[in-house]
DNA sequence: CTAACGTGCAACCTTGAGGTTGCCAACCCG
DNA sequence: CGGGTTGGCAACCTCAAGGTTGCACGTTAG
């Protein structure tokens, strides 16, 4: 893989995604279960959303009990400011 | 559409599509034919990418005789270059 | 202990992205 | 004009991403 991108921009790619780096981002930490509440869709579909953020470096998680506690890591948090930041710059100058 | 990130990221998110962006950024111009030789890949296949690089508004076309000459939008300059600079930080820094 | 909760694993289904082939139209050169 | 390029359109194929269901395991509360 002669690409550090492919892992993060295929992680980025899927909206769902970058709504939870925005909703880690805004409440620290969630569960899977948490996050299912934000998302049309499964608790498994979250978990495997979860799977490829981490794998792309993005989110880490440490395990409270029987929960799974996800937050970002320092690339994801960089990557939620990014992205913040462009969706200003594109909504404020065209 | 009320994310202005899914054309982008889905058509960033292709590392063909990334080279086309980084070719185009070196040589100005191309057309899907030249591209061909620069990927693994049909020329009916690079003509789709194309398509899909120039919806997400990072690529823009102009007919020349019999050929159709690609070219980098801003929006498609800006990405190529935050994406170089992307590259050399995360190689260098770890 | 037991019921309820949260998680993880695995099989399965569906859809669309990525690619190919085939064919036809437009254009340039001789 | 006629032959070789360059492009565009459309049908078709394949495969993995995204999602669902079902179930078993650990944990916590009562």
């Amino acid at each position: 893989m002669p690409d550090p991108f492919d892992a993060v921009f295929g992680a980025l790619a899927d909206p769902n995604r970058r709504h939870v780096l925005g909703y880690l981002a805004n409440h620290g930490t969630a569960t899977a279960t948490e996050l299912t509440g934000e998302l049309p869709m499964t608790r498994q579909a979250v978990a495997k959303h979860l799977v490829t953020l981490t794998d792309a470096g993005l989110v880490e998680s440490e395990r409270a009990g029987r929960e799974m506690r996800y937050r970002l890591t320092e690339a994801g948090g960089d990557w939620d400011r990014r992205l913040d930041a462009l969706r200003r710059h594109l909504e404020g100058g065209g």
